[in-house]
DNA sequence: ATACCTGTTCTTGTATACAAGATTTCCGTC
DNA sequence: GACGGAAATCTTGTATACAAGAACAGGTAT
């Protein structure tokens, strides 16, 4: 049985894999015919994709898969870059040695991270294993609450990425940064995190390659007289 | 007629400003005669109050008032504290010129704040610009969307420093630290930022004063069996 | 051809009846 | 009196019928 927890998630995992379209429309009678289950509950997971900016609701209109926000991807990546020079820099200043358990988490995950780069779904397994790093920063430094609660205001960030690493391969490059972070840690050198942390998060944003390309996933200015 | 918005609006206050005490039970049925609208509607208003951590739901049990949970207290204030320091630094140290308007504004704001320190409902009215000076602050740096995305986060923190006030009077104290962060921005002198941002968002964390005297409204470890 | 009016058919929003679980009450038994 | 169990009565969860608004198609008058 399948209950409401579920369809939210499949229904999350479908718009940030970009796999529901910007501006596909849910309906909520299609959806309960297709999950099978009444409107009533169905409402309520559509509420609560709304209230995690995933769809745009336009009353007795129709719900609509949110278009990409480029002013949230900015202020997203503003906060993280904030916090994780912020939380880094604790990690590699504290007075405590580092937990064993801590580095040795982190190693793995960026062997997985390795393994993901030659495989099929590189870019997904990739992303995986990338947000599995930095919420494990986040958890090293006592910070899972605030990961979590950046995870709430996410998708826009998510699908950006997503169209992001499309264009070239920088999953190499990526790592090598989260090499550099997870070095400056264990040798405790805070000099260069800032300006490793700065960049890794901002990689370029590049808004102009993606309103060249995905004009149509991005949330501008629409001009309907065409 | 009142709306959706309009429930919504007044159960969070009622439970921000401690009307409605932690652990108060919100039943479906009487609110919907409460405010003479069907049980639908206002389970849109609970699911909303309960992704807010405004209540706790309990299925086939009942709704609960939330009670203050320090753990989230804490890590709101170092949230804002980071950002805040952040925010102030770049506010002092842009190179364009302060808009003027900005500023007039954040001296207008304080001098209400001084109005308030002396009226009946001074709290209140405190906090109210105590919240308008800091939002101010994050919107002439551009990032109300991250004061906005913290809001709704704020639950806990937001009571707690209501019965943190309550201790002494601590508003000219806070008043103070307001005007010394916007004489660093105007004298643009970054120096001492850090350590003021600091000193005041963080007041005295005080968990022991809390858990003596208002520990029926902390998320504690309860003793059922007593 | 075009503008406009109207009815049909979409959409989501609301009210309500019923289902399912948890708690409490109360009566019978020991 | 104390304990146990069943039933009544709470609670929220779900399904469904209906209301209300928006969009669209079609026909008509200009």
């Amino acid at each position: 049985m399948i209950g409401k927890a579920d369809i939210l998630r499949q229904l999350r995992n479908e718009i940030v894999t970009l796999e529901l379209k910007p501006g596909s429309i849910l309906s909520e009678t299609a959806l309960s015919e297709r999950f099978r289950i009444s409107r009533t509950p169905l409402r309520d997971v559509l509420k609560q994709l709304a209230n995690e900016n995933y769809i745009d609701v336009y009353p007795k209109k129709g719900n609509l898969v949110s278009y990409i926000d480029l002013e949230s991807v900015e202020q997203i990546i503003y906060l993280r870059s904030t916090l994780e020079k912020d939380i880094v820099k604790t990690l590699a200043s504290q007075a405590a040695p580092l937990p064993l358990k801590g580095v040795l988490e982190l190693k793995e995950i960026l062997g997985r991270q390795e393994e993901a780069i030659g495989q099929d779904r590189a870019h997904e397994a990739f992303l995986h294993w990338d947000d599995a790093f930095h919420k494990s920063l986040f958890a090293l430094a006592g910070r899972v609450f605030l990961w979590d609660l950046i995870q709430q205001s996410n998708v826009h960030y998510a699908r950006y990425r997503r169209l992001h690493l499309l264009k070239k391969e920088k999953l190499e490059a990526l790592l090598g940064e989260h090499r550099l972070i997870l070095d400056s840690i264990t040798n405790r050198d805070i000099g260069p995190i800032d300006e490793i942390v700065q960049h890794h998060l901002h990689e370029d944003i590049n808004a102009a390659y993606l309103r060249e390309n995905f004009a149509d996933y991005l949330n501008l200015p629409r001009l309907d007289s065409l």
